[in-house]
DNA sequence: TATTTCACGAAATAATTCTCTCGTCAATAG
DNA sequence: CTATTGACGAGAGAATTATTTCGTGAAATA
């Protein structure tokens, strides 16, 4: 009566479908509705399981999130600490450098702005979306620092890293100006960002 | 049995302590908790009040919000479009218009910021809100456009426009800079906005 | 004073949501 | 083939919410 060892085999399969369909249901709804409005059972229905499936596959919405996130991050490539460095490479001058992080970031926010505004909605309610967020926000600030070199003052870099936030972006970019025109503007913005940063300094040319 | 004409002299006073009983109680719990997530329940008990109370004044979310609107306006002080001319009189030279532009918006979002997020957390949810907010945004431009005068190009003053927005600011607003200097920064990037807006333009002296 | 009007809140109703229990059934093991 | 395992979904139960009905009492009329 205790303990025969089963195995999964021709069932993991059929078991990862669902959990698959119940992650796509949830990033489909979140998306549309926001996480905090979409519930269980919108997602079970959406999904085509039942209330129980999805509370087996995920009994907590912390967990629900995160297997989203997950997903959602594969699709938006948020930029990574680590590869900041790669992203400048044979970039020598701060002009190129600055026209380079405007690029990389506008293609950042491209592919993730709308899933960054719906987490950014309901992080203070689910601290996943708030790790998420600041992981992100830690990408950013790496590519501020790489792109503008290490004997650059904190004081710039943050004020930098202020400028190359999401919100920014979006705000920005109601005004729908061509690509490359936007991509100007933002490099000439953090540029001369870099400028007011360091008092007693004034604008480069 | 019809008609008998009935004024409410005493009882009005009552009536409308209630009404305001609501009124507050339903800002704060906004405040703390945001539009969407706060029921009627949680209005009625925070007010003292039956649930049935809080219908009978406002059967909608919509009424319950204007309200709450008109009295967070007083307290928020919004600049608007008819009073733009009068915040810059006196004021001859381009720089000093940007600095007090920068200042009248720090000012403003010092005090509304907070609301204002409230606000554009559920705008899409909530018309009333985006009414509310389209409201602010106008007063908000009417101030770049008057800064900057009327020769200015219109893509000079939508790039002001996008950067005197207030999610540019609350970014801005975490370096937690002394306030001259924060004001000092935003009247520097507004100045370099209006270069980069224009290329081949000379601003009017 | 006697009667009418109406704001108020207790409480009822209906709809939703969360959360879990349990029987079913296909895949697995012997 | 027979017995066992565990994923699945129907549905129950508890909790919360939205919304309305109705009796009460104080203010207003006469």
């Amino acid at each position: 009566m205790a303990g025969r060892k089963y195995q999964l085999r021709k069932r993991a399969e059929g078991l990862d479908a669902t959990r698959e369909r119940i992650v796509e249901a949830t990033a489909a709804l979140h998306y549309e509705q926001g996480v905090a409005a979409t519930s269980y059972i919108q997602i079970a229905e959406r999904a085509g399981v039942g209330p129980a499936t999805v509370y087996r596959h995920f009994p907590t919405l912390g967990l629900l999130v995160l297997a989203c996130g997950a997903h959602i991050n594969e699709a938006m490539q948020p930029p990574l600490p680590e590869n900041a460095k790669t992203v400048f490479a044979g970039l020598g001058m701060r002009q190129q450098r600055l026209e380079r992080l405007a690029a990389e970031l506008d293609a950042f926010y491209e592919r993730g702005a709308a899933w960054l505004g719906i987490a950014a909605r309901d992080r203070d309610r689910v601290p996943e979306l708030d790790g998420f967020l600041r992981q992100v926000e830690a990408g950013v600030e790496a590519l501020v620092r790489e792109a503008v070199g290490a004997g650059s003052s904190e004081a710039m870099i943050r004020l930098m890293t202020a400028l190359a936030d999401v919100s920014v972006w979006q705000s920005l970019k109601r005004l729908e100006a061509p690509p490359a025109e936007f991509r100007r503007t933002m490099a000439g913005l953090l540029d001369c960002a870099s400028g007011l940063a360091a008092p007693g300094h004034a604008n480069p040319a």
